[in-house]
DNA sequence: TTAAGTATTTAATCTGTTTAGATACATAAT
DNA sequence: ATTATGTATCTAAACAGATTAAATACTTAA
């Protein structure tokens, strides 16, 4: 199990695609993370909130409260703004790009 | 053109598979990402210098002044170690598990 | 003699993640 | 009743690794 720094600079764009799939909030990305990555990769929960903060600082989402009858504690949901899908479309096609120049500085040019 | 940021946690796997072919110095694995990455991956010599010396630290890599007659300045060697060997087998195959976790996470899972 | 290329090093700063707490509500178990 | 567990958010301080910005020094071409 890896630390969420493998998703530093990214850890925005991975909120943002989430949110692409419709409204959501902290809790649910966390385990959301935890589950896709089959256990692999452990986001603490305070790295998911201070994301949001500057990403509602920059505009790229926006915030409400749910309301209290879903059980448990209240929600914060957030909500991606026009800004936030530009913004997920520059990083997520920079990521494929930096993807591949990344595979052949650590692995290298022998696999195909 | 993004900075060395992306490549956060495995800037020394990076230059441990250089050191794999061979011994070398930090202006020219400088050069040899930027090359690689077609000028794409900014890094600053000051952050592979740094690395070099955490690196030399935990027995990964040693270290032997070059001989002067390169022309130039003088250059500082570096090669690797039978645990730096083992310490890039474990970075490189962990980089290739998160990769395609990260492929999920940032893109999804509708490209093949 | 000036500029440009080669080459290394260090201190201070920046950014994003982690640590380590606090708070609060609902429900199931003792 | 009260305790534990799960759900859910938030903050301050610490930490790690990259960047900034500077200094140093040698060689070759203009």
């Amino acid at each position: 199990m890896v630390s969420a720094d493998v998703l530093r600079g990214y850890t925005e764009t991975v909120i943002l695609r989430k949110l692409m799939e419709g409204d959501t909030y902290g809790y649910e990305i966390s385990h959301m993370i935890s589950e896709v990555s089959g256990g692999e990769i452990d986001i603490k929960d305070a790295t998911i909130y201070i994301a949001f903060r500057r990403m509602e600082e920059s505009e790229l989402i926006k915030a409400y409260w749910g309301n209290d009858d879903t059980g448990g504690a209240r929600r914060r949901y957030y909500t991606i703004t026009e800004k936030g899908k530009e913004y997920y479309k520059e990083k997520s096609s920079e990521w494929l790009k930096i993807n591949k120049i990344l595979m052949k500085l650590i692995i290298g040019d022998e696999q195909k």
